[in-house]
DNA sequence: GCAGTCGTAACGACTATTGTTACGACTGAA
DNA sequence: TTCAGTCGTAACAATAGTCGTTACGACTGC
């Protein structure tokens, strides 16, 4: 399938809510988010609420309500957001299982499981490297 | 998405055409393989097809036919194959256009791509470390 | 109360992957 | 020269994941 654009739409959020927030609001509200990402609120809404159980955002319910950062954001790395959004595998194994009879359709899963997991082991540590604080230093020397 | 498992099924295919050849066959058919990988010959043809272009196997049609490799197994890594394959992106940006009148919409995109063009570098010198003589072996060991 | 927003379920459109059938093209061997 | 075995590829179906949308109850400041 296409790779899934949430990581982008995840960070897109966090990074527009501290922007934000920087400018004296307390809380933006997922129909604002969503103005700028160019999607619906609700999209919004449910990613945010995945990153606000991974701990990174809060929401205030009732009226004025809406979303605030739970941390700086150069405290939080593209890592965090990832992780919070609960990635599928990059690479999947076989579909059916292979002959078990066969060497190679034995041992095949196992080898390349070790190979995937060194590569997601590598991408998590990518990600790691950029904080939201980067991306929003990115986004302003661009305008 | 799901993930996708071709980079899977190739490694298997090729490496079993590997071992194949070494135990003195010349060439393997895709029905051969297709039994090992435990799916229909036709994945494998479509599989193998790729990998022909990319010149890491070759085919001999007509009677006798199947296919054999184009270079020793430890002359490929399985980012050759993973490129032979062409994957798409690991992660996508927004499926539509954000929107460019705010700062964060405009400068986002821009953003992630180069971390995006980092998280795919690290995986290509991830799999660019394991050759499938390596797979192979481990393969052998796990027996 | 009530208006505004969150939280979440349900559904549909769209797309990618994989399996399957079908069939023409090719070639070594009888 | 024919034929059997295999490749190469198109076409289609089944399945699953993503994303957008509607709907509606829950919550809370005014």
């Amino acid at each position: 399938m296409s790779a899934n654009s949430r990581l982008t739409i995840a960070a897109h959020a966090l990074t527009w809510i501290g922007l934000y927030q920087r400018r004296g609001h307390e809380v933006a509200t997922s129909e604002q988010i969503a103005t700028s990402v160019n999607t619906n609120p609700v999209v919004i809404r449910r990613l945010l609420a995945k990153l606000g159980k991974a701990g990174l955002a809060g929401s205030r319910r009732g009226a004025g309500a809406g979303w605030m950062l739970a941390r700086d954001l150069a405290a939080i790395t593209l890592l965090d957001v990832h992780q919070a959004i609960e990635p599928g595998p990059v690479f999947a194994l076989h579909r059916a299982t292979p002959n078990p009879e066969c060497v190679v359709g034995h041992g095949i899963g196992p080898a390349m499981t070790a190979v995937y997991d060194g590569v997601e082991a590598a991408l998590r540590r990518e990600l790691a490297k950029t904080t939201l604080e980067d991306v929003l230093r990115d986004v302003l020397q661009a305008a």
